[in-house]
DNA sequence: AAAACCGACAACCGCCCCGTC
DNA sequence: AGACGGGGCGGTTGTCGGTTT
């Protein structure tokens, strides 16, 4: 068919992401939707591919992304799932709230493999049979029903009792890594003390990946410059549809 | 102290699916 | 029915930071 690719155009940006391309796309994205990723960047100021934008903000920006090391019920969920489907990334990321399918993989090629083999679990082969992937029952692949009920709880909006799950080895740790995310200072939490000011609200109030970063840095970019404003009609309800109160906190604050 | 190595993760690329015309 | 285009997915690569030699 012969596709264009997606960067047809000399110039666009390659590699990582800068904080400004991130306030640009977010502030785009929570103000007049993704109607078209391919068509948003120009609009948004960014010389990106529409992919690229595409890809930043579902596996980064997007509001309710778990930050943070895997649970081990997380653990078992990819690891019964990769056995069943294969690499259906995408599938598991769908049972794993707020895990992204690009997370899952790595973690999956960084840690999991290698536990399932020096366990002698038998891996899929990469080829799996699709031909009765839709007969499958999800959740005969979960751990237990307990494991379901932590990892709902645990999703971004609550607490949930797998918080330490969330940290790392060490105990003073809190429930988020200091994972350089955006490349720049990232508020961690890294005292129990600290974690109980903030549990109060955080669990509460509507998730931001990342929280302080965006709050501080996001919301004051409505007026940017580099934004204009899209041709076609504004797809709010979809997206208020999709991402439940979080940007209601954006757009009307 | 420097180089080599390795692991983790972010991002790119190309293919495929599906909706639209 | 088939061409087209956008979005989604999975494989792969690039980069960076930490560790080992």
């Amino acid at each position: 068919m012969g596709r264009t690719p997606c960067r047809e155009k000399t110039g666009l940006k390659k590699g990582a992401w800068t904080p400004e391309e991130d306030k640009k796309l977010v502030a785009y994205i929570t103000r007049y939707g993704h109607w078209n990723w391919r068509e948003l960047p120009k609009f948004a100021g960014l010389s990106r591919c529409g992919k690229s934008c595409r890809l930043r903000w579902m596996n980064y920006l997007r509001p309710n992304i778990k930050i943070g090391n895997f649970s081990r019920e997380e653990e078992e969920i990819i690891i019964n799932m990769h056995q069943a489907l294969g690499n259906k990334w995408a599938t598991i990321a769908a049972k794993l709230p707020g895990r992204t399918d690009n997370e899952i993989k790595n973690h999956w090629h960084t840690n999991l493999r290698r536990k399932c083999l020096k366990q002698n679990l038998k891996l899929p082969e990469s080829k799996p049979d699709t031909s009765s992937k839709q007969k499958l029952e999800f959740n005969t692949l979960l751990p237990s029903a307990q494991s379901v009920q932590t990892l709902e709880s645990s999703s971004p909006l609550s607490p949930g009792p797998s918080l330490s799950d969330f940290s790392s080895s060490s105990t003073d740790s809190m429930f988020v890594t200091s994972r350089n995310w955006l490349g720049d200072e990232y508020s961690t939490v890294s005292s129990p003390d600290k974690f109980e000011e903030l549990n109060g609200d955080f669990w509460t109030e509507p998730y931001m990946a990342g929280n302080s970063y965006i709050q501080e840095n996001f919301q004051q970019t409505w007026v940017d410059p580099g934004i204009q404003f899209p041709l076609y009609p504004l797809f709010l309800e979809d997206y208020f549809c999709t991402y439940g109160s979080y940007e209601e906190d954006y757009m009307f604050n």
